[in-house]
DNA sequence: AAGAGATTGTGATGTGAATCACATCGCAAT
DNA sequence: ATTGCGATGTGATTCACATCACAATCTCTT
């Protein structure tokens, strides 16, 4: 498996197969456009294909009848994404938002199938690949749930150094900006509390400000709040 | 797919796979035993298997430095569990504990590779499984996040209708028991509160109890409090 | 049948985070 | 410069849930 130097951004979710592999992927998807702002699918859409994310943002969602919001997933470039179940007549059940204009391949489930059928090395590849984006959720549901606001808050500051991330000295700036707001929907928290404990970071000294970026300083207390465990860079994503 | 009518207990997550499929991985198994209280594996040991649980009951918990431990799964006769993924020394991330005597089949990940390679149906199914089982974490993280604790507990009592669930009437059996302090571990709960939520459920007359264990008069409230989408029946277990 | 230990039930109190309500800042459009 | 507007920052209040403390009950053992 290629692995990522220090300062590299954006290692894609893909980076599990082999060059071979991934073309023949490439080759069975269509490419799609999808303006900033657009949905590529909604909570409830028939869920037949694989997105490969050739260019640009998406991020997955999932809305409550209160109208609040969560931010599940951000894919960007190279990241592949969707939904593969056993079921004939499946349901998304999250909604993507383009929030920045995006190039996607859409992969047919059906396409798939014939493709992991013919090539048992891609089968591999793809189950460890499956095997990778399962592992994922699981790691991100424990840092959410078991140690309370300012654990989820470290964990996400972690995931996007890990996305982010850009190495600066001792420090890691994350080359993204996000809003307060933002970071409350990804851990299911308000924005003001998200700006309290933000606050209380500044403070002791474990983040700053640069620019409107966020700036890790210490990233080992970051990990210490939230109980990181190391896990590969690969998994510890937003 | 083979289907479960209302009042069938124990529907497996290996429901997915033909019993073709089925039979090919169960050649490629060795059987173990293991007894109540003793643990197939701990967090942190190596995880290149997959394990088949031909009777029993095993479940994947995941403790904090606290000592405060989650129930993530818990898996019956039939279920198939463990971690695949693109990393060569992978490691389990939860401790399965054995709470009933079990006898397991344990699948090396490299016989499994194997098999996949050969069988592209069984690739294709396989993928299938995880996806279902992807899926499962998904739904339950959502459930446990989004709508507090007593969507979180009316969400599991749900899922143990799908799994446990027999029909009595109008009403819906849960033929396990579970203690409070259980049902508060599979939510992120304390016991307290779990008996005052059971307490106002049964004071509504959404359920009862009946030789210790919980029946349910009326599923339909439980899935209005914590927003139930009703997702298949095999995606929405324990 | 008695006693120990686990489980349930319930009040009082503490605490983290949501909610509400505004003030402030930065920045783009006019 | 002035207005508008989204984002940030902060206090006061409310609410959900944990924590603590103890009594009651149930269940298993011998």
């Amino acid at each position: 498996m290629r692995h990522a130097e220090q300062p590299e951004l954006h290692v894609a979710n893909t980076e599990c197969f082999s060059e071979g592999n991934l073309r023949k992927i490439q080759e069975i998807m269509y490419e799609m456009k999808a303006e900033a702002g657009s949905h590529l699918f909604w909570e409830g859409d028939p869920a037949d294909r694989l997105y490969f994310l050739k260019q640009g943002r998406i991020r997955l969602t999932k809305s409550n009848d209160e109208g609040k919001s969560y931010i599940l997933y951000v894919y960007n470039k190279g990241d592949m994404f969707g939904q593969v179940d056993p079921f004939v007549h499946s349901l998304n059940s999250f909604n993507a938002e383009v929030t920045e204009d995006s190039t996607v391949g859409v992969i047919q489930q059906k396409d798939l199938e014939v493709l992991l059928w013919q090539h048992g090395d891609l089968a591999v590849e793809f189950m460890k690949w499956m095997g990778l984006m399962h592992r994922m959720t699981q790691t991100k549901f424990r840092d959410l749930m078991m140690f309370g606001k300012p654990g989820a808050l470290c964990s996400t500051l972690i995931r996007l150094c890990h996305t982010y991330g850009k190495q600066q000295g001792e420090d890691i700036v994350i080359t993204k900006k996000f809003t307060n707001s933002e970071l409350a929907d990804m851990i299911g928290a308000t924005r003001e509390s998200v700006n309290r404990m933000l606050a209380d970071l500044k403070k002791s000294g474990i983040v700053s400000m640069q620019q409107n970026l966020i700036v890790v300083k210490k990233l080992n207390d970051l990990k210490t709040i939230c109980q990181c465990e190391n896990c590969p860079k690969d998994m510890c994503r937003i």
